[in-house]
Formats: C-alpha cells, structure tokens, sequence
DNA sequence: CAAGTATTACGATTAGGTTCGTAAGCAACG
DNA sequence: CGTTGCTTACGAACCTAATCGTAATACTTG
C-alpha cells in the first residue's frame, strides 16, 4: 500500500515555517528566526525547536554538514496545499469540492483571480 | 469594537459535531451521540463535554427548557465553511483564491462537479 | 589554548483539546 | 415516597502544541 508517506498534517506554527521555506529555500535556524521576527515575536529557541519537532515528522529535511544546520522543506507547497485542501473538504464540505470553492469565491474575489480559475476550467475540458 | 463575533475555529470534534447538528437540526445529546456513534466510538459524555465547551465557546445554543436540552449551531454551515476556507487561504495560499481552487480542482473532481462550478463562474459574470 | 560566542539539545511549563469516570439532579413509576 | 434510570455537571487524566530557559557542544579568535 506504500503507506508512510505525509499523513502529516503541519500544524500552525509548522505552516508559518514552512511558508518561509517556500519562500527562502534552504535555511538556517537563524535565518528562518529572522525571518519570522519581522512579523511575529518568537524566540530563536521556539523556533529552532518547531524545527526539530518538524525533523522527527519527517516535515523537514536537514543538512547536518555545517554547524548550523540547514533546513529545508520536504514536500513541494503545491503538495502540501492539496492536501491541506482534501483534508478540509472531508471534514466541513462533505467531500464536495464543488461546495469548496463555491464558499471560496465570493465577492472580494478579482476579476483576474475569476478569469484564472476560468482558464483553468477550460484546460480541464480536454 | 464590537467583539464576540466568530472569531472561534471549531476544532475537529467540533466540526464532527456541528456537521450533525446541520443535517439534523436542533437535537438532544442522546440523538447526537446516537448519530455520531454510527461512524465512531465515542462515549456519551464526551459528546455532552464537547457540546457544553461549545456552548461556552458560543458555537451552539441551547434550550433548556426541558430536562434533556436541546443543542443547535449557532451559525450556519455556510458561514461556517467560508469561515474556515478564509483561514486557510489566508494560511496556506498566500491570500490567493485562484491558488486554492486550482489546487482543489485535479483528476479525481467529476465533470458534474466541473460544470457545477462552471455555472457558478457563468453568474458571476453580471 | 582559553575565553567568548553561536548553535544545538534537553526538558519544563503552559495552554488547549479529547476522553471519560463519577457524582449530583430530576423524573417517573411501582 | 423510595428506587431506578436518564440527564447534566464536574473534574481528572492524557495528549499534543507552543514557548522558552538553561545546559551542553562546537567553533573562533585573541
């Protein structure tokens, strides 16, 4: 059944890092932490932390050549956000991804933003 | 400034439960527990804790008015879902609606479900 | 090499969520 | 009215998440 891949949910503060990852690539604990300072007040520590805590549920990938080791995340944003997404459409849509992303669109949503998700529509004909 | 609207998340066994209250309407603990036992083993008080943190939390009503009370949602499942979905745009998509539904939208989606929101794009088009 | 500095590791604390056992209250029935 | 059974209330136990203080370790530089 090949079971042990990302049955993991990243929690919060694991979101918040992962994002930075993302965004940054590969990083040090210290520049994650400086990161993450600009808009939040978490210590190093915490966040040095998260990131082990993240390490042991194989979230994470590190490199341990360096003294500081280097993080980095270990799946793709776009895997992690389609399972994000599976995962809230079972447990509030009834599974009805339809339901989805009529609740998801919704008057603040951009033209532009309607006119993606129409191509999109569109290349799925084929 | 005007708190104690819903800035609470349910959380999972929340969710479980709300999900029944929507499909059942208002309902006595007994009918709840008896609902939710059919998927999972859950002992009767833990669904009269979770229903009472709830009524703390303001996520139910209730009526007290005979001895068995009987608990309701107090939001819609529509405001309740587009409240959930919005965290986790905000969360894990950067802001960006289009982001999510494509990410919602792969192989496994059926093409009722395709023209469902293809019509939905269609009348937002006024 | 010794002292100072950066980094990781460990463990304690706090808070929230989930579960359930037991007690207390009420109601109906014999 | 007292016993039985359903219901709510209370609180303990356990788990995960998040935060950080302190200790241990490794590098760096005078």
């Amino acid at each position: 059944m090949a079971r042990g891949k990302s049955a993991v949910k990243p929690t919060e503060a694991e979101l918040t890092l992962l994002n930075i990852l993302w965004q940054m690539g590969p990083a040090t604990v210290r520049q994650i932490h400086e990161k993450v300072s600009t808009t939040q007040s978490t210590g190093y520590t915490t966040v040095l932390k998260i990131l082990q805590i993240m390490h042991e549920k194989s979230l994470v990938i590190r490199d341990e050549t360096n003294r500081a080791h280097v993080y980095a995340a270990a799946n793709s944003e776009v895997h992690t956000q389609s399972s994000l997404i599976k995962d809230l459409i079972s447990k509030a849509f009834g599974g009805s991804t339809s339901k989805l992303v009529m609740r998801a669109i919704d008057e603040s949503t951009s033209a532009e933003e309607i006119n993606d998700i129409r191509q999109l529509l569109n290349s799925l004909e084929k």
